[in-house]
DNA sequence: TCAACATTTCAATAATTGTTGTATCATTAA
DNA sequence: TTAATGATACAACAATTATTGAAATGTTGA
């Protein structure tokens, strides 16, 4: 995990269209979904979709294979855990008891 | 945790100039830093610095508070901590050997 | 082959975000 | 009170991102 790679990972997330495009993928789990299942489901127009998830997969927070004539999408939950050890990696400078106090444990080495 | 700020925080975090602001406040811990600290460690411009410091407090990633004419602020990995669950809500729904397949057991429920 | 379908590319436009200098506000120390 | 300091507000401009329709690409089944 770089800074270059976190970065758009985030921007990947910040618009609400690929934030519920994201969330419904992890709901989905390892089955994943097609592109036209995704824009059914939450209603948006296959040139605004494909946008979005072109966006997601080169951010790699998504990945997709081809099925025929279908795009199946997956979420790449496995990134945002190195996401969040990237985030938290030096959390408190080795005072792991101060994050502790934050109750902050379930997230800081 | 609803959308909106859920997609704050993820926009508050697109940028590699916020992105450094709060892995410094997380290393910092609860100490936190005050403004003119973190310019210097990350060599922003104050105006610059300012601007993207509202940001992160508008979307509660940091916490500030005033000490005479400085700004403290620290950063709030308790929001972090709700943004996961968010993300990870109905992993995979509701077969979580699914996820643990995917390696996924510590993000999934 | 041909028509239908799923999806993406392209181009145009609208909207938002980032950066900087100057001016301003608030606080401290002399 | 006054000068110095820390930080923010404002305005201008540059740069990036979002949305849409029309056209194009590739695939399937008749």
């Amino acid at each position: 995990m770089d800074k270059q790679l976190a970065t758009s990972v985030f921007e990947s997330l910040s618009s609400a269209v690929r934030l519920d495009i994201f969330r419904l993928l992890v709901k989905t789990g390892p089955q994943g979904l097609v592109a036209g299942e995704i824009g059914t489901a939450l209603e948006v127009p296959p040139t605004n979709l494909s946008f979005h998830l072109k966006a997601l997969t080169h951010a790699q927070l998504v990945s997709v294979v081809q099925e025929g004539r279908f795009q199946r999408y997956r979420a790449n939950l496995a990134l945002m855990q190195k996401l969040i050890v990237y985030l938290t990696a030096e959390c408190c400078s080795g005072h792991p008891e101060q994050c502790a106090e934050l109750s902050l444990a379930p997230i800081c080495q």
